[in-house]
DNA sequence: CATATGTCCTGAGAGC
DNA sequence: TGCTCTCAGGACATAT
């Protein structure tokens, strides 16, 4: 479930596209139905073909590849999707293939198994209105401040509140269950009754979380569908605390287990003694974030 | 306006 | 063994 750290892990796994020239735009014979795409594949070679990849960037879970006319095409993987250079899983759910001017990397290739990713080309002025309005400041950029404002005055639980992508762009269900176990708030608390404290811990464990994420380039899950660029699995599933672990013991407490619960539709993992709704926090719990830190550096 | 819910999709795993 | 059912959660459309 590519968010954040994924598709940056992603985005630095191709960067040795910029620069070349787009050769051809084709989806691959395969089994599947297309994924949502548009223009359609006619269109975007024609309108890519020759043009100069001048960059790679990302917005929160969206990949952007911009060309040398200032047109932007978006990749959002969603939930199984993946970009590739080396030989994909299967040739099943191949559901694009960029081919580029010169020697080394000179294909990409977008890989789906569920299909729910989409492709968009976007011209400068639609992907200003599409995409850079749309979506709030990205999740690694957003300041303590600008947090707060978008969200303490919204009755919506904080994590729910952290998978709205308006608000802060970037974080999925995987890491709102992290963050909000390191900084050592309960999933269930409304954001307007969140302290100043608590806003500051999540903040800062949404740029640790989300950097350590990336050093060990992302979670791959038991499904094992995320690979990087070369095809290779990711790390962090191996440092998860609480996502996808109900029923374990808390690994800073011991005592408390870890609980699953329903938020939105989506499951929500914490430690309820370690998670508290309230504010004030014990000398016990500064040790916590302090050991936090480090082992997030580590 | 803010917030909540339904929908798409495929394959893994549970239960019988 | 093979069938049916449920679930995973990204973003958006529609409903309240």
């Amino acid at each position: 479930m590519p968010e954040l750290p994924e598709v940056e892990t992603m985005r630095r796994g191709v960067l040795d596209a910029a620069g070349r020239r787009v050769e051809s735009v084709t989806v691959p014979p395969c089994a599947c139905r297309p994924i949502a795409m548009s223009p359609s594949q006619r269109q975007l070679d024609r309108r890519m073909k020759g043009r100069r990849i001048d960059g790679i960037d990302r917005r929160g879970k969206r990949l952007v590849i911009v060309l040398d006319n200032q047109d932007r095409l978006v990749i959002e993987p969603r939930m199984t999707g993946i970009l590739l250079v080396a030989d994909p899983p299967d040739v099943d759910h191949l559901r694009l293939q960029m081919d580029l001017s010169g020697a080394g990397v000179n294909r990409l290739w977008f890989w789906d198994r569920r299909g729910l990713g989409t492709v968009t080309l976007y011209r400068e002025d639609e992907y200003r209105t599409a995409i850079d309005q749309r979506l709030g400041v990205d999740a690694l950029q957003i300041s303590t401040e600008q947090l707060r404002q978008k969200l303490s005055s919204s009755r919506r639980c904080i994590k729910v509140a952290l998978l709205d992508q308006s608000a802060v762009a970037g974080i999925g269900n995987l890491y709102a269950a992290e963050i909000l176990f390191a900084a050592g708030v309960d999933p269930r608390t409304r954001c307007d009754r969140l302290t100043g404290p608590q806003w500051r811990r999540i903040h800062d464990q949404i740029g640790l979380i989300l950097e350590d994420a990336i050093r060990h380039e992302g979670s791959t899950l038991s499904d094992g569908t995320y690979r990087n660029a070369l095809n290779d699995p990711g790390g962090y599933q191996n440092c998860h605390r609480v996502y996808d672990r109900a029923g374990q013991a808390c690994p800073r407490c011991r005592d408390g287990e870890i609980r699953r619960i329903v938020q939105a539709q989506r499951s929500t993992f914490f430690c309820p003694r370690c998670q508290r709704r309230s504010g004030l926090h014990s000398t016990l719990r500064e040790d916590f974030h302090s050991h936090d830190r480090s082992a997030s550096l580590r």
